[in-house]
DNA sequence: AAGAAATGCGTTAGCACTAACGTATATCTT
DNA sequence: AAGATATACGTTAGTGCTAACGCATTTCTT
C-alpha cells in the first residue's frame, strides 16, 4: 500500500482505516446476530455499567472523549431506551445518566458476543493484535506526557537553527553520496551505468583523479553532495550535485556548488563545465547564478544519456558570453 | 484510562483517539508555520507528487479512502488552487487530477516540515512508534486476507455450538473456582476473609471435608462454578456459585445447580440450604426454580456479612412451604 | 452492430465528531 | 452577602467521511 511508505508522515490515516475497519466489523457482527446496539455504543454503555450512573463530564473524560459527543451520544441512547437522563439532587448542573432495565438485559445477553469479537479479532490478526495493543498503550503514555504538536515545533525550531556546513568527503559518509544521487536520478531519470560505478566507488572515479566530493549538513542531517571531477588536467566536471528533496529550498544547493567553485580555483583549474538535463529548471537557475553559462549545444562526447544541457563555468569578467 | 481496560473491544474507539491525535497534531504545526495545507490533503497530494497526474478512483485505491472521499477532497484542493481537474481524453469517465504549480512550489517548501513532523514523533513517541507502524502494517495485511468480520461470525457459531458440559474439580482447575467467584464478589460485595481463604485453597476447605465442586465448560472456556460443602455430616451447603459475566444466559448456572443438587442426592445428603443476597435477583429466581425455597429468616450464624436471604432445598412433595 | 453489463465519477443524505457558544448552577473571593 | 469566576451541560454549525444513487462512458456479449 501506498501510505506505507509514507511512514510515519500517514500514521493518522492508517489508523483512522484500521479503526473504521474495526468499528465496522464489529456493527456488522452486531447486525447479522440481531443485537440492537451500535459499536460506538460500547463505551459509554459498558462504562455505565462497571461503575454505575454517572455524569456526562465523567462519562467523557473516562473514555477519552468530548462533553459534547457523550451527551449527543446520550440523547441516541435515551430515544434508543437504553439510558435515563436525571438530574444530580446534589448538584443541579449535572446530568447523570443511568442504565435502564432494558439496557441491563441486551448488555448482559451480550456477553459470548463480546467473547465472539475477542476470539475473531485474536484469529483474524493473531499475535500483531497483542502488539498492536501495547505499542497503542504506549503511545497513549507518551502523549500524555508530551503532545506530538510540541515536539514537532521543537524539532522544527531546532532543524532551522542549526548551522548548515559544507564538508570534504569521509569514507562514513560514502552511503550518503549514492543515496542523495540515487534520489534524484530515480525520479527523474534512469540509472546509466556510468552513474552506478560512480556511486558505489566515488574514492576510486572522483577522488583518485584529482577531484573532490563535499557534503552539505543541517544539524546532523546529511542533506546534499556534489562531485568536482578531473576530466583532464585542469579540467573539471561539476557532477553529482544532489540535495534531499526534503531540504530544498534551504540554500544547501548553492552552498555546495560555492565551495566546489572555491576548489576549483584553489587546485588552479583551467576550466570547469557541467552537463545537466533541461527539465531540471531550478538547478539551471542556480548555476546561472553561479557563473555557469548555457552553451549552445551539447558537449561533444558526453558520457550521460540524459545530458542535453552543456554549461562552462565563466564568470562575468572572465570571459565573454557565448554568442547565440 | 478506561478503555484500555476493554482490550480488544475497544481498541477501534483507541485506534481513532489516536489518530484525532496526530492530524491534530500536524495541523497545528501547519498553521503555526503559516503552511497553506491540512494534514488531510497530505496522501492526496503526496501521491499525486510522486506517481504524477492520476485518475480519482486510482488514487483512491492507492490511498485506500472511497472514490467520493478523494472527489470531495479533490474539490476542496480545487478552490485551494492545489489541482486542477481534467477529463482523460483516452477514457470520457476518467477525471484526472492534476498538481498545479502553486501546489508543486508549497509542497517543496514543505520539507523541512516533513523532516520535523518524523523527528517529532519520533522524539514524543521514541521507540514505541516503530512498533506501532509495524504493528498496524502487520493487522493491515492480515486484515486484507481475512476480514475482521468474517472471523467473529466464525468464532460466534463455533461457541454457540460448542457443548456445555458439566465436570468435576481438577486441580489444574483451581485458578478458574479463584477468578470466577472473585468476579461477583468483587463487583456486588467485597471479598470477606473466609471467601478468601476458601478461594485459595478450595481441596482443603470444601473437598477435605467431604463435599464437591463442579465446572461448567463451553469449549474450551471455563464459564462456571459452584460447589457443595458438607458443614455436617449430611448437611451440605450449596455455594462459591459463579458464572463468567461474559457466558450467562447459556444455562451454564442452571446446569451446575442440577449438578450439585444431584450430587447432593448421590452422597445421601439430609439437608441442602445456601445463604444469598436479595440483590442477587437473577439467581435467587434460579435457586427457586430449582426447587429451594426462601426461608423467612436469615441463617443463625451465618458466616457471611452479604447474606441476607436463607434457602432450603425442599422440591415439591418432599417438605411443606415453611409458613409465613 | 446493438444491447447488456461494468466502470468512473459526482452528488446527496446522513453519521460521528469537534469547536464554539449560551445558560444554568456551583464555588470562590472579599 | 454579592459579585466574579468556574463548572456542567446542551445546542449549533461545520468537517470528514461513507453509502447509495444516477449519469455518462466504456467494455463485454452475441
Amino acid at each position: 500500500m501506498y501510505l506505507e511508505s509514507l511512514g510515519k508522515l500517514a500514521l493518522g490515516s492508517r489508523l483512522k482505516a484500521l479503526s473504521d475497519h474495526l468499528y465496522g466489523a464489529v456493527d456488522q457482527v452486531y447486525q447479522a446476530r440481531g443485537a440492537r446496539i451500535e459499536s460506538r455504543w460500547l463505551p459509554v454503555l459498558r462504562y455505565l455499567w462497571d461503575v454505575g450512573p454517572r455524569p456526562v463530564t465523567e462519562v467523557a473524560e473516562a473514555i477519552g472523549q468530548t462533553h459534547s459527543a457523550v451527551s449527543q451520544l446520550a440523547d441516541k441512547l435515551v430515544r434508543a431506551g437504553m439510558v435515563k437522563r436525571r438530574r444530580d439532587p446534589a448538584d443541579g448542573r449535572r446530568s447523570v445518566l443511568t442504565l435502564t432495565d432494558k439496557a441491563h438485559r441486551a448488555l448482559s445477553e451480550l456477553g459470548p458476543l463480546w467473547w465472539a469479537v475477542r476470539q475473531g479479532v485474536t484469529d483474524a490478526l493473531g499475535e500483531h493484535v497483542e502488539r498492536l495493543l501495547d505499542a497503542v498503550a504506549a503511545c497513549e503514555r507518551a502523549l500524555r506526557e508530551r503532545p506530538v504538536a510540541d515536539a514537532i515545533l521543537a524539532a522544527h525550531a531546532a532543524l532551522l537553527a542549526a548551522p548548515l556546513e559544507v564538508v570534504p568527503y569521509a569514507p562514513a559518509l560514502r552511503t550518503h553520496f549514492r543515496r542523495l544521487n540515487l534520489q534524484w536520478l530515480e525520479r527523474h531519470f534512469r540509472v546509466e551505468d556510468i552513474d552506478r560505478a560512480v556511486l558505489d566507488d566515488p574514492e576510486r572515479h572522483i577522488l583518485q583523479s584529482g577531484g573532490a566530493i563535499f557534503f552539505a549538513r543541517l544539524g546532523k542531517e546529511v542533506v546534499g553532495t556534489c562531485a568536482l571531477l578531473q576530466e583532464s588536467p585542469g579540467v573539471f566536471e561539476l557532477t553529482k550535485m544532489g540535495v534531499d528533496e526534503g531540504f530544498r529550498g534551504l540554500g544547501a544547493g548553492r552552498r555546495l556548488l560555492d565551495e566546489a567553485i572555491a576548489e576549483f580555483h584553489r587546485r588552479g583549474g583551467r576550466m570547469l563545465f557541467l552537463e545537466s538535463s533541461s527539465t531540471l529548471k531550478p538547478a539551471l537557475r542556480m548555476y546561472e547564478q553561479a557563473g555557469f553559462r548555457l552553451q549552445p549545444s551539447v558537449r561533444p562526447g558526453s558520457h550521460y544519456e540524459r545530458a542535453d544541457v552543456y554549461m562552462i563555468y565563466e564568470p562575468a569578467g572572465r570571459a565573454p558570453r557565448a554568442p547565440g
